[in-house]
RNA sequence: GGGCGAUUAACUCAGCGGUAGAGUGCCACCUUCACACGGUGGAAGUCGCUGGUUCGAACCCAGCAUCGCCCACCA
């Protein structure tokens, strides 16, 4: 077979893929002896799009499970779709709202079917993405409906664990039901979690409102201690409509200026009410006027004051956020904002208003509508965590759950011991219906299923009909079961036993509290195992600038772009695509044109998965950059040249792939052996510490400095000059490192491997398996490094760089061969002189034992002097040598300083001191040699 | 207000106690029979600042500066 002159990836991949996926090869098979590795994947929107994150964290997660597949392990990698509740309920809704509907006009039943259309539509899409990538994941497993794409969270078999979860808990009296103040979103309508709720900066106002006391002004102090007549209290707050709803002022008990107020009645500016002054801790006396309103039912904080004074929770706004029937008439149907305004309007003209400030101030939003969230007093379900968070905690401090990097673990801790009850119920319709039916007594019945809560019922006296509730459960509670749920989790089942715990969860920061604190918390009291060893917190990805990357700044990549290419055009077409407004569009149209200005070419899956391995360090940013993929791209090219070259020198040659006949290896061919032993141990340890950035440095260095800039070359020389043995010996070399050099970068980029292997294993006698994802890993032995071989290979490189150096700066063409007189140890010169002569580029080679006089550059390199045989200008050829001298007399006096320095040479270990010594003892010998050479230029 | 992280070549990043590195870009030369998605050579860094520890600091410690992120009930 021949290959095509460059790596096209195209068919390759879709051939491989469809290939591996056919053959079943990235099923768990187990086998005698076979250890589990499991991988759960974060599931990603079942509606969703594959976006640069998925793309890296999936590279990471298939090089694992590639890597411990081909190690003989019963990988899993899990995995399936998220029904996110809220996201996809938004997304449908967006559809109904363009065809003037709502969800309301179809009614539960019929938007819940409607929503389930749209998952069957869309919810392949990144699936097929994930396989594009090369994903070996196991896609049959856990498989509801046949499609082979995993498990999704609403079917059946995962429905059936969140009931019960959630039936147990409620037995355990972990799930309680209570009103409560919760996170509100007016425009959704639902409750929303502490967690999805994002904080922002805003510059707002700070009112001071005057509410007079009920007995007419009362003698105080001001905040210099001078007596003072008061009218009432001044309040200070960023909103004011909230004092509708106003239960009690409060004050700091230690303030001097109000202590002596505790316990009056002030009047209650725009409604007919009068409210009392209490004492309380929480007031700063210092901020505001040290006199803050209390309104119960409509601020956190005041909750905890209203509860502690037993002052009434007074609610005076609608689930939509306007002023309800508890306000005063003319304010009443107003929406909060236009009620502020009419408020404050009100108050001045009737003087309570005695000042207002422009403030900075931290302003909640919910993270799904970026709408300000209202604290509202509803009826919902919580999980009490206090004690789930203890054993969550303990799981990360015995170490039986282990942060990559380690420093992510202080974030968990910090999270898990402020945490709050967790609020479960959403007011949505898409998602997992709550297992709780009311009777017309107000009494909850939870149970597994509708027959059993009426069997419930039946034994308390009730027959009549059960209404269920209408609420359902935040998308993350289901997600905090997969690590269970997925196995198949309440039935005991051999999944269960062998993949939990899985060995490395693989995920981004923004969710460590969202999901696996959740998961560590939920998994452990129910199955008392820790779901992972590992949490692997990967990077965030971002753009070449580190900027964020979102669709509204334009910057947003798509992982398919890189991999099939796409013209300006087409990229200009689908960044704009949905976007309203017009300056955005401008302004993303100059940014894909600036930066992609022949839009981008294709790279290929191996390429970007290369890039994502490679950018991979510890760093908790990765900017994403363009050039790099392209040098990764690069790097595949190389691959495959390099394996073009071996197939031409190897097909139809004898290449000794059966063993039988006698091999002469060189001390390169044993050098190479030694470093690909050494390769594979680096490779080995990256996947150890996670260090992919470090394992794909390995291979790169591996391929292109040693295997190609060098190797290649060697082998060049020995099949032009070599014995039949020699020549059967570099064949064989040249194929089997080729071969394991293709294994051992299998993991990282499965697609090009596995073509160039199908070829070459055979040729090199090493075809053990149908397909290298199941070939075994490269094992580094030992026994192969050659410290002899190595250091023959080091001192080669020596002289050819030195020759190369001495060309280059006397300006002679690289394709001009040149003279070159070599003076040193006679025999490694006559080993090294035939390799020498090929990569430096020698016309004639001439061993001496004295340079010849001659106006020609030298270069001094230990006891080795090589000379150039080339024309040259004497004074310029002294100016480079009184150059080098005087570099080498710097070094030396750096030296020597060192080692005259007694406490470096006491203190230091004698391993440093004795490698200074001997640093100084070569640069001694070639100032010599230097000296000599220009005395020669000089007496001429 | 608390916590975490970053600051190294033009750009993106490794290195984290013993002679400053990579990829890309840049400059010069070269279409040599694996590869121009290439080859050879080269230029390019007071390793944010100030102190300290050490025989020795980009690396450890303290402080400062700048940037970024997370958490938090100062209305």
């Amino acid at each position: 077979m021949s290959l095509d002159k460059s790596f096209e990836p195209h068919s390759i991949e879709r051939r491989w893929y469809a290939e591996w996926e056919a053959k079943g090869y990235f099923a768990a098979i187990d086998g005698p002896q076979k250890p589990p590795y499991c991988i759960q994947l974060p599931p990603p929107n079942v509606t969703g799009t594959l976006h640069m994150g998925h793309a890296f964290q999936q590279t990471l997660m298939d090089a694992l499970i590639r890597y411990h597949r081909m190690r003989g392990f019963n990988t899993n990698w899990v995995v399936g779709t998220d029904h996110a509740g809220i996201a996809t309920q938004i997304v449908v809704e967006r559809q109904l709202q363009a065809e003037g509907k709502s969800r309301h006009d179809l009614g539960r039943e019929k938007f819940i079917e409607r929503v389930w259309a749209w998952k069957q539509e869309s919810g392949s899409t990144i699936t097929r993405q994930m396989r594009r990538l090369g994903d070996s994941a196991n896609w049959t497993y856990a498989d509801a409906e046949g499609q082979s794409a995993g498990y999704f969270t609403m079917d059946a078999k995962m429905s059936r664990a969140v009931a019960e979860v959630f039936v147990r808990l409620f037995e355990e009296g972990l799930i309680y039901r209570g009103k409560r103040l919760v996170n509100w979103d007016p425009v959704l309508g639902t409750a929303v979690s502490d967690l999805e709720v994002d904080s922002e900066e805003t510059v707002g106002t700070m009112w001071q409102i005057l509410y007079p006391f009920v007995d007419g002004p009362q003698a105080s102090i001001d905040k210099e201690g001078n007596p003072i007549m008061l009218r009432g209290m001044t309040i200070a707050t960023t909103r004011p409509e909230t004092m509708l709803a106003d239960g009690a002022v409060a004050v700091n008990p230690q303030d001097p200026r109000y202590r002596h107020l505790v316990g009056r009645r002030v009047i209650l500016p725009l409604c007919d009410r009068t409210i009392p002054v209490v004492a309380d801790d929480f007031v700063e006396r210092d901020f505001g006027t040290g006199c803050v309103k209390i309104t119960g039912a409509h601020d956190f904080n005041d909750y905890g004051a209203a509860i502690r004074h037993n002052l009434p929770l007074i609610v005076i706004f609608t689930l939509e956020a306007k002023i309800n029937q508890n306000g005063p008439a003319q304010f009443r149907g107003m929406d909060r904002y236009d009620a502020r305004k009419a408020v404050v309007a009100q108050l001045e003209r009737d003087g309570f208003l005695v000042a207002a400030e422009p403030h900075k101030m931290m302003v909640p939003k919910s993270g799904r509508t970026g709408v300000v969230v209202e604290p509202m007093l509803t009826d919902q379900w919580f999980v009490k965590t206090d004690g789930l968070a203890k054993s969550g905690l303990e799981a990360v401090a015995s170490g039986d759950v282990k942060f990559y990097p380690d420093h992510w673990a202080s974030t968990y801790n910090h999270w898990l011991e402020n945490i709050q009850d967790w609020c479960i119920s959403r007011q949505l319709w898409w998602g997992h219906q709550i297992p709780a039916w009311y009777d017309d007594g107000g009494n909850i019945y939870v149970a597994r299923n509708e027959e059993d809560a009426r069997r419930q019922a039946a034994a308390k006296g009730f027959r009549g009909v059960l209404r269920r509730d209408d609420d359902v459960l935040d998308t993350w509670f289901s997600s905090a079961l997969v690590p269970f749920s997925s196995l198949g989790w309440p039935e005991k089942t051999r999944d269960l036993d062998t993949f939990l715990p899985s060995s490395v969860l693989v995920t981004g920061f923004d969710i460590i509290f969202f999901w696996v604190a959740r998961m560590i918390m939920m998994t452990l009291h129910f199955t008392g195992k820790v779901p992972f060893r590992h949490v692997y917190i990967n990077a965030l990805v971002r753009d070449a600038d580190g900027q964020k990357m979102s669709k509204s700044k334009g910057n947003t990549l798509d992982p398919l772009d890189l991999i099939d290419g796409i013209s300006l055009p087409e990229l200009l077409a689908k960044s704009t695509v949905g976007l309203l407004r017009a300056d955005h569009r401008q302004k993303i149209e100059r940014y894909v044109k600036k930066n992609y200005p022949d839009g981008i070419p294709s790279f290929g899956a191996d390429a970007l998965r290369f890039t994502f391995a490679s950018l991979a360090s510890f760093a908790r940013t990765l900017n994403f950059d363009l050039n790099r993929c392209e040098g990764y791209r690069n790097f595949c090219n190389k691959l495959w040249n390099a394996t073009r070259f071996v197939l031409m020198n190897a097909e139809g040659q004898d290449c000794g792939a059966d063993d039988k006949d006698a091999v002469d290896l060189s001390f390169a061919d044993r050098w190479i052996v030694s470093q690909l032993q050494r390769t594979e141990a680096e490779v080995a340890r990256g996947f150890e510490e996670y260090r992919f950035d470090n394992l794909a440095g390995a291979i790169y260095r591996f391929v292109w400095d040693e295997y190609c800039d060098w190797y290649l070359e060697l082998a060049k020389v020995q099949l032009q000059n070599g014995s039949p043995e020699a020549q059967r010996g570099t064949r064989t070399t040249l194929l089997r490192v080729l071969e394991a050099t293709l294994r051992l970068a299998h993991p990282v980029v499965p697609f090009i491997t596995e073509e160039l292997w199908q070829t070459v294993a055979p040729l090199a006698g090493r075809k053990n398996a149908e397909s290298i994802s199941l070939a075994r890993y490269p094992q580094p032995e030992p026994a192969k490094i050659d410290e002899i071989a190595e250091r023959e290979m080091a001192l080669l490189k020596s002289l050819v760089d030195a020759v190369r150096n001495l060309r280059g700066e006397m300006g002679v063409s690289p394709a001009v061969r040149v003279p070159l007189f070599v003076a040193g140890d006679g025999a490694a010169i006559a080993r090294l002189a035939p390799y020498l002569q090929s990569l430096a580029k020698v016309s004639q080679f001439q061993a001496v034992t004295e340079l010849p006089q001659a106006d020609a550059p030298v270069a001094i390199l230990g006891e080795f002097r090589l000379m150039l045989h080339v024309e040259i200008d004497v004074a310029a050829e002294k100016e480079r040598i009184g150059k080098e001298i005087a570099r080498v007399q710097g070094e030396i006096a750096k030296s020597r300083a060192k080692l005259a320095n007694a406490s470096f040479v006491e203190r230091a270990p004698a391993k440093v001191v004795e490698q200074e010594k001997a640093r100084l003892r070569g640069f001694e010998a070639t100032l010599e040699q230097l000296k000599i050479q220009l005395d020669k230029l000089t007496r001429r």
